[in-house]
DNA sequence: CGGTGTGAATGCTTTCACAGCC
DNA sequence: GGCTGTGAAAGCATTCACACCG
């Protein structure tokens, strides 16, 4: 098996998740070609990394064909073993949105800790799982390994705190804000702020002659 | 001039960002690989397509770099005209953390109604701007002309209110949700789950071998 | 020199097309 | 007959390498 290109993981990461909506027990590449707008073929193709041997010719088992997906990408949806746990920074309007642990249900992420500048917030916000000042930022994230984080600072400060994260040993952030940060190599970063998707929006809008 | 790559009209919004934060007046390309790690090569071949003559071979003066993405790019960032004006659907904790046209000063975008199912949650929450009842989605948004849309509804009605959505006008859709959504071709989604987010940055966490 | 801009080469990704299987 | 899985071809994106410029 040659190595997942990019591309594919990051389609496979979708195809798992619209697997898991599938209502029918079967389903064939032309079915996902009409859901997803990628091609049959490409499908196969991306389906095809997975050594993936079903047997079968009269399309993919749907439960089977998620799990291997995740099993390949290592994202096994249990709620109970091997859970990654991710910290939360800056908990403002959006970031006090995203405390709720119910919206990764059946996911292996669980927030289990939540930062402020303002001790203010640590204390009236209410939540299963500790809020702490920023201050004790480093010394919790490198006591609880955690991995993961979800960053929701202003921009002035984003950049700060992200340096901040990878020098405790955060290897992933999710980015809330518009600014771009800069990590080392080894450590990643996932830009999703709105007004980002909607200028890349508006560029494919307009782009489409 | 050829036509733009995709992935080069993404690092292209990505830098456009990263210019209005960068301090110095002038920039080289092998600057911006340290702040970003895309290669100094790519970063040229990148600028190239905006058929942008600067003239000088010291690097590239900032302003009008991120002047000409801008403009390549069709996203002016003028706060007087030429406005997109977007809907929120879906005000539970996320939706109503988006209402707030700060998150989108100084780019063409603003936010200007808001649905819920739940009329409770219309009246109570704040807003400059007017927050309807679903019910009245189709009538306002092609009243208005809107063309992009904020999806923050729970997973089980994505698809159904993106559809009503596109059957409305909408062109563009940011998709908070974890649901795969299906629209027709011309249309664009733009998926920013903080679920795939996490499980995008896991799978490449793991694969750096 | 220390930089850009760009043909040409390389390396990836996607599509084609068809054998093989149920 | 309809679908998968996959070599081989085609099409894109990235890197190389170097002419050229201030």
């Amino acid at each position: 098996m040659k190595t997942l290109p990019a591309p594919a993981q990051r389609r496979l990461v979708l195809l798992a998740q619209l697997l898991s909506q599938q209502k029918t027990r079967k389903i064939t590449s032309s079915m996902i070609e009409n859901l997803t707008g990628w091609s049959s073929s490409l499908i196969r193709r991306d389906i095809s990394f997975l050594n993936f041997t079903h047997g079968v010719s009269n399309g993919y088992d749907v439960a089977e064909l998620r799990a291997a997906i995740c099993d390949s990408l290592g994202i096994e949806n249990t709620d109970t073993e091997d859970i990654r746990r991710c910290c939360i920074v800056g908990l403002g309007r959006l970031g006090a949105a995203l405390l709720d642990n119910s919206l990764f249900s059946e996911t292996p992420f669980r927030i289990t800790v939540g930062f402020d500048s303002s001790v203010n917030r640590t204390e009236v916000l209410r939540s299963t799982f500790p809020l702490y000042p920023l201050s004790r930022l480093e010394l919790t994230v490198s006591d609880m390994g955690l991995q993961f984080a979800i960053l929701c600072v202003k921009e002035d400060l984003a950049q700060e705190t992200a340096s901040r994260l990878v020098n405790s040993g955060i290897l992933g952030i999710v980015n809330y804000s518009r600014a771009i940060i800069s990590v080392p190599s080894g450590v990643f970063v996932e830009n999703i702020s709105p007004v980002t998707a909607l200028i890349n929006l508006s560029v494919r809008v307009a782009g489409r002659d």
